[in-house]
DNA sequence: CTGAAAGCGCTAACAT
DNA sequence: ATGTTAGCGCTTTCAG
């Protein structure tokens, strides 16, 4: 039986405005009321109606998470971070995973105005045409809280991984390990700073970029990875090393690469991004920047949070950078150039 | 700026009540009428509120989905194709990712009750104690549809690959290839019905069930099968294959093998079960029993779907089991032992 | 076909 | 300390 604080206040006795104070504990009210009405509740197994309150308060206690795809690793994590930090913090969290489908992104971001989410944050920019510009635009119109984890939509306070440094460590490690020819496969789909990176560790280190060792593929996935590495063979360039934008990229290059009967790293040596919970599973065990999800999970709720109390017009724009790490294991060939093993 | 379906009806010099009903399509308005009203809804950017129309229609749109862990690769897909599936009928959905915790389990479904979810998929009692008994209970109380993932719940309607059979054709595939001590490591936190299969197959055939070989584990990560072997062997039963409840459970136990110098398959064969993703990267391949998660979660929207439209009264409880297949991949040492190539 | 009025269940002034 | 009343923004009778 659906319970109304009407039917709470008539078996207490008391007015519905009374029992609302002790269901808020606003107001003072006499102990005693207040126990009578608690048992009332009790007995009643009375539970105020989210909605109608939600309705009065203008607050939903509900966050829009917006990310490319929940079945990619880093995102479901990503997503399990940051509702954990939302829910120990009173909020409830509404993940959507867009596909990586522009039109789905555009229907999310219009939901959750449509459903009044308290604030958004926002990954999936990497991927968003200008389709999805118009709808964060319209979350920023209605004065909702907005974060993202890419750093290029303007006006918009974001976390992010030190990827400029992160790919840097990464190219530089290869290089110093005595790589030459390191080709790149990477794509709109993940940071574009992973590719200028990889651009600056080349010129820092007096090698001319080969563009023919660039590939950029439209997705994240395994497969998009698998397709990199066939289109760079098909080049004909000749190549001894291998960076990755994530993970999974290197995962599906470095399986086609096994295809074709090219050992890694005996052949080619290979980084990836992101250190997913696989890549110490993969054989070889991949080499790779790690993100600190969890931090970045964690900022970006504090900074979503702290803009919720803020006034639309006394909102800064933040931008959060943090340090990401090269964890080395056995795919970029350490163990094989320096004879040192290949850790963790 | 907030607009409300008054400053429309001003706007427009109509009623609230005839902006209300082009808005619904309800009722007769004229032609005339409605394009004058729609015009001024576009002109002035209105969108009707959503909790002001749920709290009077009574319906969220809202489905709550429960699953034990975000970050495991086999519910972050259920997840996926559940909400899209969910999405394409105009409802949203609420992952909650309990992380295995009875506490925010229980949290949850209170949660889902409290914001009036329109329906409810259970996926996480598998590892629930009683404790999730009660917000279960509470759930089928106030009448809220409710499907779940584990048969075992009394009263509840669900749908669940057939493990049995799944299981019994996987412990089977291993002794038709020779093997004969075989092991087991599962536990609560996969469904039982693997046990069950286990044991039947060795019954079925003639093998006595060695207690001593059957390992249960609390959880059903990496970590859980990784522990379980070393359990295993400390016992110090010989055994020459193993079959796992899940496909992380496999991957840590391999691992733990391969630190103790064991050759997976050609010292002991290895089954799991789901065929996740990585299970065809791993090395050696996954052998392993696949669930028709898309399917699975195309059911259980149907199902619930179907629950949503029938009065509480005439709600009949359904158990839909879907076939599962034996993917026959390295691990299991088919190549070894029949000179067959490891498929797929 | 359209408008007026009555709520949905609750909170928040405003009284007492 | 507690009751009365006015809405929140919308849908829905019930009258024209």
């Amino acid at each position: 039986m659906k319970m109304t604080i009407k039917e709470v206040a008539k078996e207490a006795g008391v007015s519905i405005s009374t029992v609302s104070r002790v269901l808020n504990g606003r107001d003072r009210v006499s102990r005693h009321t207040i126990n009578r009405v608690r048992a009332v509740i009790e007995k009643l197994q009375f539970q105020p109606d989210f909605v109608a309150r939600t309705m009065i308060m203008k607050k939903t206690s509900t966050i829009g998470l917006i990310v490319p795809q929940l079945s990619n690793e880093y995102w479901a994590l990503m997503s399990e971070v940051i509702q954990d930090a939302l829910w120990m913090r009173g909020y409830t969290t509404l993940i959507c995973s867009t596909d990586n489908e522009p039109d789905k992104d555009e229907a999310y971001l219009k939901m959750c105005l449509e459903r009044r989410m308290d604030g958004v944050i926002y990954c999936s920019s990497p991927y968003c045409g200008p389709e999805a510009r118009d709808g964060l635009d319209a979350i920023k119109e209605a004065g909702v809280p907005l974060v993202s984890l890419d750093p290029n939509i303007a006006g918009v306070s974001c976390v992010v991984g030190d990827h400029l440094q992160g790919t840097l460590t990464a190219v530089e490690h290869l290089i110093r390990a005595g790589y030459a020819r390191i080709a790149y496969i990477g794509g709109p789909a993940v940071s574009i700073e992973r590719e200028f990176g990889y651009r600056k560790a080349l010129m820092m280190h007096g090698y001319r970029v080969d563009e023919g060792l660039i590939r950029l593929v439209k997705g994240q996935s395994f497969a998009d990875g698998h397709e990199g590495l066939r289109a760079l063979r098909s080049s004909g360039l000749a190549f001894d090393a291998l960076f990755c934008g994530n993970d999974l990229l290197a995962f599906g290059a470095i399986k086609a690469m096994e295809e074709a009967g090219i050992r890694v790293p005996e052949d080619v040596a290979v980084v990836g991004y992101d250190d997913i919970f696989s890549a110490r599973l993969f054989k070889p065990a991949l080499t790779t920047v790690r993100q600190p999800i969890p931090d970045i999970g964690e900022e970006l709720v504090q900074l979503l949070l702290a803009s919720l109390e803020t006034e639309p017009e006394r909102r800064t724009v933040r931008k959060i950078v943090l340090p990401t790490e090269l964890i080395v294991r056995e795919s970029s060939g350490a163990a094989l150039r320096q004879g040192a093993e290949a850790r963790r």
